[in-house]
DNA sequence: CGGAAGATTGATAACTCTCAAAAATAGTGG
DNA sequence: CCACTATTTTTGAGAGTTATCAATCTTCCG
């Protein structure tokens, strides 16, 4: 938790792209340079980016044009989604990775456990996610992936999704950016898992899940929406602790910020909620692809 | 901090492919899934994969097999570096993307800043390291990228890149791979930062860069390495603060564990060090691809 | 040599954890 | 639909890492 409140002065000026050679010690350079936009309401109250059922459709259009032919390749693929129940486990350490399993409803999450027992989530799966994209080119996974909430899933051959993606390269592309997406999220949790608060790490949690959530149009009119992760959950998600996690909860509640309970979460102030987060959504902004 | 004690009885015959319907509740499928390979002293004496002197090379070829015409267009590519002093800002918030830098030589290092100045460091980049692939295909990147240290780099418009990948389907694999490999060792980063103590964040992430730095011949015969990391950059690494970094470090030499000065880190004892942070390098292991 | 950056130290505060138990909720079977 | 159990949430008290603040010492570098 450092603060850099020094005077030196900054140079703006000299672009990363040129050659001229700084004479700065490192962190006078590094730390300044942060120059951020105003911390704005994200807008989650827009719905969702397209109305369709398919979901991986409807995630994968934010991020490349599909065309008419794509989308049915996409909807063929979805076509008979299985139920499972919560806690399933979809990857473990030992998992044969010949197939991909796509979230069509419901929720998974991502975790690493450590020796001691310790548990990190490391990202949650969400409506149209796919689980999961990295490993597909890789022998053994590192980390696991359950269901956190029942769920309808999708199993895809890895055989055949490489077989669509040979020949839909729109999709490829898109498949490509969404894993970016997802990386970019990861980054975020490291900086806020490493430096906000308490208060700060759940509320910027909430934030990021109402946001991502509402792209896949999970978020009701009302602007809540399911959360189906316990308490214990969320302490491996922020790492905290559960009866901190619980602390926690009650002022956010108290300070008029959220409702939360059965498994739903309603943000009152979603303003507020972001200031005190420090919730910018510009690492979830998706650019579309160029090319 | 949570720790699993539960004796609840553990279903590892229900394989994630099957698709009977769980019953049990989420958390006891999900936590006790942890079945750890013994926590071995990673083999970082090992020689660099390869002799060569192209970084890139050197890196790459741990991916995918490399022929002789990949390696020449490698070359060519890494023919002239520049010299960059340390804290050179690579990549900031504003940049335009159409370059990506390859470190020849030196240390790079990614991270984010909070309004009020705190760091995260997301990590480091070391020779052979693009800075940063990930950004290719964004408008605008959500980190910065700065040296840490004097370094020899490369700048590589990103046409060039991508004509040299759209010829050499190897190398691309390769790439990607290399990304997939950043993505696993933010994923334990993630883990170590929101889970593990301050005696183990120190020791894990030396054991990282023991590893790592090894892989390209970056390790000396007598076992140490150049970490150009002042305590302000450990403390942003891990999310603890510089006094309690420098407090850390005094434990760790006083148990003859390292010594660490003039920017260079001795590993005394791998083993006890590797055991302390509970070091398993399975998410460092580099799968060749399998296509 | 002199100033600046980095490392170290001491004392104190505080956020977060630990432990343990009670209350509330959800889930299951009769 | 109720009883019963397991899970989850909530509370309290106290301890402990880790943070904060500020000063000193050391090292680096022009």
């Amino acid at each position: 938790m450092l603060r850099y409140t020094g005077s030196t002065a900054i140079d703006y000026s000299s672009s990363p792209n040129c050659e001229n050679v700084g004479t700065d010690a490192a962190d006078v350079i590094i730390r300044p340079e942060f120059n951020r936009n105003q911390l704005s309401p994200f807008s989650v109250h827009a719905r969702p980016c397209s109305t369709r059922q398919n979901p991986l459709v409807r995630k994968l259009e934010q991020f490349s044009r599909l065309e008419q032919g794509d989308i049915q390749s996409l909807d063929k693929l979805v076509a008979s989604p299985k139920a499972m129940r919560a806690g399933q486990l979809l990857v473990h350490e030992s998992s044969v990775l010949d197939e991909v399993y796509l979230i069509v409803q419901g929720m998974g999450c991502r975790y690493k456990l450590l020796p001691g027992g310790e548990r990190q989530i490391l990202g949650y799966l969400i409506p149209g996610d796919l689980c999961d994209i990295h490993f597909i080119t890789l022998t053994k996974p590192d980390h696991s992936v359950a269901l956190v909430s029942d769920s309808q899933v999708v199993k895809i051959p890895t055989q055949k999704l490489n077989a669509l993606l040979a020949n839909n390269p729109r999709i490829e592309r898109a498949l490509s950016l969404a894993a970016l997406h997802d990386i970019a999220i990861l980054r975020e949790w490291l900086l806020n898992v490493g430096q906000r608060n308490a208060l700060q790490k759940l509320s910027h949690f909430f934030c990021e899940m109402m946001l991502r959530l509402s792209r896949v149009g999970q978020v009701a009119d009302d602007g809540s929406f399911e959360l189906p992760i316990n308490q214990m959950a969320l302490a491996d998600t922020t790492g905290l602790t559960p009866v901190h996690i619980n602390r926690t909860l009650q002022r956010l509640r108290s300070d008029g910020l959220i409702r939360l309970g059965q498994r739903r979460l309603y943000i009152i102030d979603t303003t507020r909620l972001a200031a005190i987060a420090g919730f910018d959504d510009s690492y979830l902004q998706i650019n579309q692809c160029r090319r």
